[in-house]
DNA sequence: CGCGCCGGGTGTACGGCGTACACCTTGGTT
DNA sequence: AACCAAGGTGTACGCCGTACACCCGGCGCG
């Protein structure tokens, strides 16, 4: 078009990075469902197809997306023996970080298995939890209950592929995770879970709902028995 | 075409009532991205603008599906002084409503505004709550924080258009719920509420969330001081 | 210096989606 | 007999994700 310039103009090259960032963005000014492969490309100056360059298929970029948002949440400090001051603050960064991206929850609950990213706050909830000395069972159901206040998702979608049977394979994911999540594998195990699928499959997810119904309702029951009202509360509830 | 018998083969005429139950066998056999209008309208052996005669639009068809799923719930009892126990069992009957149909709740967090079967369950449920002595206050945060556990939506979707602000309008509205869901606009005034927009909207969200937290938190740590093992949990703790 | 390779952007095309709009059929009413 | 409305049909449009062949420019190598 303009050749005159002896320096052309010419765009900076596409990078999954880019990509993923103009994906988020245009997610957060038009929702979710603005965001087609074609509106992105166009976004970016380029044509829809140049983009499968940068991201094997849409799913994948919806994986990204989430995984640039989850970059956002605060690394979390040393665990000490404060570990419900620690989950709580925990918690309330990763809020934080979905809030901004009113979009974000619903991608994640409908994303198969949980990506590195959401494996490592999870690992960072649970190292909170047992830091504290929390038994491991005891976190593995806390973790559960608390699903959905982390992240918005309560169900297990499960199901992310068959587990590999061979035993090689089996020891190779343990190891793998023994290796950067350890506080999960252990969480998993504690459950007689299937370890290489991560948190979830495997579980007695009736026994995971009713564990959290009763800690809500018994913990309502409590509030009311001690008189609790908005304005002062009650000393040992929550609500402060 | 076959004009042979005197009797014509005539399939029976669509109803919304078929349109919406094929559309969820059709969900529940094959999974959610599988219903299209395309594909209901060959399931029922007719052409995809044959169904736009009984629903308005995809979205209605979805929102016709959750009814379908939401009638399923058995209808309460007569709330008496053990709530605990009625709004667990109530909790219950609704899920596993809602587990026959796996893609159920994904649909359910999508809809804007909350529908009348929705509404019917809130009420029976806060009906519960309040008929064992539960605060207004107490019950309507409750209900937050148990809401995921009803239908596994965490956020409020909200945004169900401007509300009405001509007083007319507004006290049109009130009439309404006072009629049918009184228990729910109790809920609603008692946080303050704009009460056309039923529970949720102008709600404090960031408290919801806080005190829902803290039920889990608390009732986690007073689990973890009584020494709570999955083999026998302890007296007064969940997961019995 | 020429040449081939290859990573990344392009163009075209296909099948599927939701649905607007005009049309036709049919059974009941007047 | 004439009409009307309700309900099923046919066609078409503009989106979507993406397979596949292509092409271009910079780099390493003989």
């Amino acid at each position: 078009m303009n050749a005159s310039e002896g320096v052309r103009e010419r765009r900076p090259p596409l990078t999954r990075a880019r990509v993923l960032e103009d994906a988020v963005a245009l997610a957060d000014r038009d929702g979710l469902d603005a965001v087609s492969m074609r509106a992105l490309a166009d976004r970016l100056g380029v044509v829809p197809m140049a983009l499968y360059k940068h991201v094997r298929d849409k799913e994948a970029l919806l994986d990204g997306m989430i995984e640039t948002v989850l970059a956002e949440i605060p690394p979390p400090g040393e665990p000490g023996p404060d570990w419900k001051t620690a989950a709580r603050a925990r918690v309330l960064d990763a809020r934080r970080a979905l809030q901004r991206h009113p979009w974000a929850w619903r991608v994640l609950e409908t994303r198969a298995a949980p990506s590195p990213a959401m494996l490592d706050h999870m690992e960072s909830m649970l190292r909170i939890l047992r830091a504290g000395g929390v038994s491991a069972h005891l976190a593995h159901h806390a973790m559960h209950a608390l699903g959905s206040r982390i992240w918005g998702f309560t169900q297990e979608v499960g199901a992310s592929g068959p587990p590999p049977t061979e035993p090689a394979a089996v020891e190779a994911a343990m190891a793998a995770m023994a290796a950067r999540w350890p506080a999960v594998l252990e969480s998993a195990m504690s459950a007689g879970h299937d370890p290489d699928s991560a948190v979830g499959a495997g579980c007695d997810d009736d026994f995971e709902f009713a564990f959290a119904l009763d800690l809500l309702l018994d913990g309502t029951e409590r509030l009311h028995l001690l008189g609790w009202t908005p304005w002062h509360g009650v000393s040992a509830g929550p609500g402060r």
